[in-house]
DNA sequence: TGCAATGAGACAAAAACCGTCTTAGTGTCT
DNA sequence: AGACACTAAGACGGTTTTTGTCTCATTGCA
């Protein structure tokens, strides 16, 4: 049963992305959703009572472990704290350029992605973004540290995102090391 | 009067076209041109009085039009008749891949497009085809030849964008000409 | 000033959408 | 076979969107 209703939310979430893709969040339907997920309407309210707005919040959060789960994997065989600290800021940074994670993450059109991620988003993304990256960082600080350094990231990357400067691209691995070094404590040369 | 009526039903085309990209057509609404050509409701209606449909039905008439005179201009320079026809089979056909002319040709999604062009949309491609490009093939032939071939060439590279073959692919020249060659009368080597 | 064109928005009618519920069908387990 | 859980299909009333029309104030120009 566990499973059953796992996989058939999942394949729900699975089609939500699809529509949204071909819709846009504005103009998703819930019938766009059962089309795609080849499910009546019965069926997904049964999985998701509560309609759209649950049902873009299990994505928003389905999408949002997913992506630091993908981001620690590309973190993890790193050796020192600046290598682990640079690797995170440069592939998180990119995965937002390229994908749409962002969009579903936030469920908000390209408009309104800027007061969404600022507003209302930051603060659940610096919580996901601690509990999934702290451990990451707790081989070379004390818990309390660690968690400090990832909520700092976390927003450098957001804000770094949203408006890029011309100083420096976390796209690029010697941009983001020469910010890590220059701006991040507990890293060589940074200012204390 | 007349031009500044022409600037702003151009505008208002332009916008639809714009809009129809962002929302597609199924969900596009009369709001959605209005924002995008910076143009009050009450203005659209004076403009197309009618609404959606008369909007979208000039929007194909103008996007047809366009077509068929690209699609002239690329072979005008041509000097037999078969180099004239690879010609417009090679254009057109690139034209309809790269670019969703089809779409706003006629107004449907990905998934009616096949439809459409097959029922409701021939018939007046085949119309315009035949005016635009019947005076390209008049040099090589008699008039009713001309329009003859003009109709057959047309329903040939429809048919083949909407079912491509693994024999003839058309965007390639010299799989046109052999196709033409093998195919189409009047020209060298064709079965008559 | 007078005139044509436009923007803003109110308005009712039509359409789309939502969330719930019933019914009938399907497959599974005992 | 019979009980059970699950689902597709779709009807339903209520709400929101969208549509098309209309009025009125404003703008720009002759």
């Amino acid at each position: 049963m566990s499973v059953t209703d796992q996989s058939l939310s999942d394949a729900i979430l699975d089609a939500t992305k699809v529509a949204i893709e071909r819709w846009g969040v504005e103009r998703l339907t819930i019938n766009d959703v059962c089309e795609a997920a080849k499910v009546s309407r019965a069926t997904l309210y049964r999985a998701f009572p509560g309609g759209k707005e649950v049902l873009l919040e299990a994505l928003r959060v389905r999408e949002l472990e997913l992506f630091f789960t993908t981001l620690r994997a590309h973190a993890e065989g790193e050796t020192t704290l600046e290598d682990t600290i640079v690797r995170c800021m440069v592939v998180a940074t990119s995965e937002l350029r390229n994908d749409q994670h962002l969009a579903l993450m936030l469920a908000a059109e390209p408009g309104e992605v800027a007061t969404q991620l600022t507003v209302q988003g930051v603060p659940r993304i610096v919580r996901v973004a601690t509990a999934y990256l702290t451990p990451l960082l707790e081989p070379y600080l004390s818990r309390k540290d660690a968690a400090d350094l990832v909520e700092v990231l976390a927003r450098m990357v957001i804000s770094y995102f949203l408006a890029p400067s011309s100083r420096f691209d976390f796209t690029n691995e010697h941009q983001a090391r020469a910010f890590v070094r220059a701006h991040v404590p507990f890293t060589q040369g940074a200012m204390q």
